[in-house]
RNA sequence: GACCAUGUAGCUCAGUGGAUAGAGCGCUACCCUGCGGAGGUAGAGGCCGGAGGUUCGAGUCCCCCCAUGGUCGCCA
């Protein structure tokens, strides 16, 4: 809306100076940096451009600012272009075009902030993809906020998104899952002649629950089955756990896959072969190595173990391919501890001629819990460990979805249990948000029927021209250019900064600009509450991209 | 030791190579007790880890150093 015209008005504006003579002909990338200037006085839009052309044009910024400012053209969008300080074009919105947006978001509704860019593009985002070996910890949170909310504004931006959880219930690790429940439910026999083994067996709690529930329903009949029988039924267990705690965080994912289905269709032998054919691996020490040396690497990687099994690295390069060939957008969703094998596998794919530009990877650093300003210690490798449903028990879900992505991806998380279990508007971003929410609901459902005062649509929305009004309408049509910029740069952080900035912009209105009050002028009082509405759609939204709940009152 | 990330207000953190570096919490003062529970306004608080460099311009890019975290397996 905003941005994009005015991008587009200030392009024409230097070509029809061009054209004009008031400006030299000039080669340049034909990008327009701008941005919303933190300083009122600055404008509501503000471009560093004419400092950026100033080599180009062999021109003072200012002469050239003022040469676009003077080709810019009548239009409504515009009441004011300045220059200030060395060579800034300072914008200011036409109010009359602003009110009329208010219109434009109750006509579009929840979409209003929609994109077309993303339009007959397939976007995979794949995140989680915690293999069934226990319950989802701390450690899984973020990867499934970060990976579902950017699912959510990658399908606000038009794309076509797949939600995908990629998973391993084969091989030597599900081996040692069915030994530990065997263990386990031997135990309860009062059968202790084989211990767990340290750093070989599950040393979690959930064991023990699997192998009771195991032992209540079927009592001793279990006592001659085999581990495989004993992996399925954990594993078939902890999936339905996760699952489960998936669910209480709103994440729905529309693909789990398999990895053992990519050795079933030869996948990941072809990689192999292919690999080898093309001489990217060699033979030594009785394994088969890729040159990850010849990539830039420090060493060289086994593909293929001495026992002939392929490692990890194998069937992830086969699963990538299969990505490649479902969709044009890839984003895989990592942890910090999984980063390195990601160059191993882009390494590969490009050894094997395949197009690696559509593949992003979204890296993001750990989270420490505080709880009364201490550390709350965990492990994932013992039994000392905290789960994500724990956290859901303790804090909700809307608190662990907005504190998860509240932090750029690179940062380290310190969440404070205390503060996301505060019920105070002014202890915890999340109440005051969805405060502002039930604000809106209060005044147009509840208080306004009370007072007898009824909301009309057609009425116009030209009065609304207090700084409080034009800032909330602007803050409101800013969702549409934070949608934009997640699209481009992968941090769908922003959306909570920006949740948190939308909800003081309708704070403040409300402070400032009373609506319901007798002593407001009908039509003012109209257009207030076509405002409140519109809000009431963009706070809304917001909070629905980030699956959180919009309450329509607190309690 | 190597590689990657991080280091910004007392605390937790934002910050597209562009203006006087921002927000929330905490602190101080004030306004509103209303449309719904504390909301709003203002203030104090900074060697942007340190030192060089690149350029019209560096918190942002490059080099070195220091500190913190992660990774460094024929586990995933």
């Amino acid at each position: 809306m905003a941005q994009e015209q005015l991008v587009e008005t200030i392009r024409q504006a230097i070509a029809a100076a061009q054209r004009a003579g008031d400006l030299p002909a000039f080669e340049w990338d034909n990008e327009v940096p701008i941005d919303r200037p933190r300083q009122p006085e600055h404008g509501d839009f503000a471009t560093p451009v004419a400092m950026k052309l100033a080599k180009a044009a062999s021109a003072k910024p200012r002469d050239i600012a003022e040469a676009i400012i003077k080709h810019l053209g009548e239009g409504d969008l515009v009441t004011a272009a300045e220059i200030a300080g060395p060579g800034y074009i300072n914008l200011r919105l036409n109010p009359a075009w602003l009110s009329n947006q208010v219109d434009e978001v109750l006509r579009k509704g929840a979409v209003y902030a929609d994109l077309e860019r993303g339009k007959g593009i397939r976007a995979q985002v794949e995140f989680v993809s915690a293999n069934p070996t226990g319950p989802l910890t701390l450690g899984h949170a973020r990867g499934a906020v970060l990976g579902d909310t950017l699912a959510a504004v990658l399908t606000a931006a038009g794309y076509e998104v797949t939600r995908e959880y990629y998973f391993n219930n084969a091989g030597l690790q599900m081996e040692s899952l069915g030994e530990t429940l065997r263990i386990r439910y031997l135990e309860l026999l009062g059968d202790y002649s084989q211990p767990l083994q340290d750093g070989k067996h599950y040393q979690g709690e959930y064991m023990h629950w699997i192998a009771a529930t195991l032992f209540a329903f079927h009592g001793d009949s279990w006592r001659n089955k085999s581990v495989p029988e004993f992996k399925n039924l954990a594993v078939d267990t902890i999936f339905a756990d996760i699952r489960n705690t998936l669910r209480r965080l709103s994440v729905e994912f529309d693909v789990y896959f398999n990895e053992d289905s990519l050795y079933h269709t030869g996948d990941v032998e072809d990689v192999i072969e292919s690999l080898k054919e093309h001489e990217w691996l060699y033979f030594q020490d009785g394994a088969w190595w890729f040159k990850a040396t010849s990539f830039g690497k420090d060493k060289d990687r086994v593909f293929v173990r001495s026992n002939g099994m392929p490692t990890y690295r194998v069937p992830d390069i086969a699963y990538h391919r299969n990505k490649l060939q479902r969709f044009d957008r890839i984003i895989d969703v990592l942890g910090a501890d999984h980063k390195d094998a990601v160059p191993d596998v882009l390494d590969a794919l490009r050894a094997l001629e395949e197009d690696t530009s559509g593949i992003s990877v979204l890296i993001h650093q750990f989270t420490t819990l505080i709880r009364d300003g201490e550390e709350v210690k965990m492990s994932t490798r013992r039994a000392n460990y905290i789960t994500i449903d724990e956290l859901l028990d303790e804090v909700g879900a809307d608190a662990v979805r907005y504190f998860m992505l509240a932090l750029a991806p690179t940062t380290h998380q310190t969440f404070d249990i205390n503060v996301a279990k505060s019920r105070k508007e002014n202890e915890n971003p999340v109440v005051y948000i969805q405060y502002a929410h039930a604000r809106a609901c209060g005044i147009l459902d509840r208080e306004a029927p009370k007072r007898g005062i009824a909301y009309d649509p057609a009425a116009p929305a030209s009065t609304l021209t207090h700084e409080a009004e034009i800032h909330l309408i602007n803050e409101m049509l800013r969702l549409r250019e934070v949608i934009a910029r997640i699209e481009e740069d992968l941090e769908p952080h922003r959306l909570a900064y920006y949740a948190r900035e939308l909800a003081s912009a309708f704070n403040t209105f409300y402070d400032k600009c009373p609506v319901l009050r007798t002593d407001v002028p009908p039509d003012v009082q109209q257009a207030r509450l076509k405002l409140t509405a519109a809000a009431r759609i963009a706070l809304a939204r917001t909070l629905a991209l980030m699956s959180m709940s919009a309450p329509e009152e607190i309690v």
